[in-house]
DNA sequence: TTTAATGCAAATACTTTGCAGGAAA
DNA sequence: TTTCCTGCAAAGTATTTGCATTAAA
């Protein structure tokens, strides 16, 4: 674990959920935590291979990565102003973790998210 | 619906799972039905916006289409061998208009997705 | 000194776009 | 003609790799 990599672990840490490696990267640019793009790719990668964080895609395809074994919430977005709100839901991580084992799945995430129009709009 | 789309298409029935542009693609230019790889992207595209396909993504971040059924479903995938499962979950269907209302959203949509290591990895 | 870490630049792969020629209506 | 369809080439984006430089042990 070298200082690249906490770098890296402190950004996912304070967004609290997903980012893709170029966030990442911007983040620490805005920050005085300055480091190369390639150095994001490689830290994440590593970090990746010792499972400190998870990864799935992002719909566009961009690889998004998280801290292992965070809580985390789901969200329900206006798709007209984008206000997010953010929510809990107990019955989908249950439902998942069911889901899965139904099928024989391990080291299970999952991902969900709700869209609609707001009242203001 | 055009010619190219129809040519797309005959592709996703023959394999009757998941494929990408590229490998759409290619099984086009190894039938006679040889059309350009901007035509296969535009293709999907536009069976997208027409809901008569579906999509995903592979862990290398490729798109990956088949055509959809009718009914609304959800995907359980492996993230190591991209083998995918349809799940129905009338519970997410439930918990999703719930959430909604409950913050007086309307016209609303959800997505849903759980990943994991499956049985035979 | 010897090894590991870094980052620029180039390479790669998928996907989208600009544009000009061709087909269809 | 006028509109839509095609596909080549170029551009765009995320990611990886080669390589020379620098930091660390």
């Amino acid at each position: 674990m070298n200082k690249s990599e906490l770098k890296v672990l402190g950004v996912l840490e304070r967004v609290g959920g997903f980012a893709s490696a170029q966030e990442v990267y911007q983040l620490l640019q805005r920050g005085n935590q300055s480091i190369g793009l390639t150095t994001v790719y490689r830290a994440l990668q590593s970090l990746l291979d010792d499972k400190v964080v998870d990864t799935l895609r992002r719909d566009d395809g961009e690889a998004i990565y998280r801290l292992c074994g965070e809580n985390h919430h789901h969200h329900l977005v206006c798709k007209s102003c984008g206000t997010t709100i953010e929510i809990q839901a107990n019955a989908i991580e249950k439902w998942a973790q069911q889901m899965a084992s139904d099928h024989g799945f391990r080291e299970v995430g999952h991902t969900a998210e709700i869209f609609g129009i707001c009242k203001k709009c």
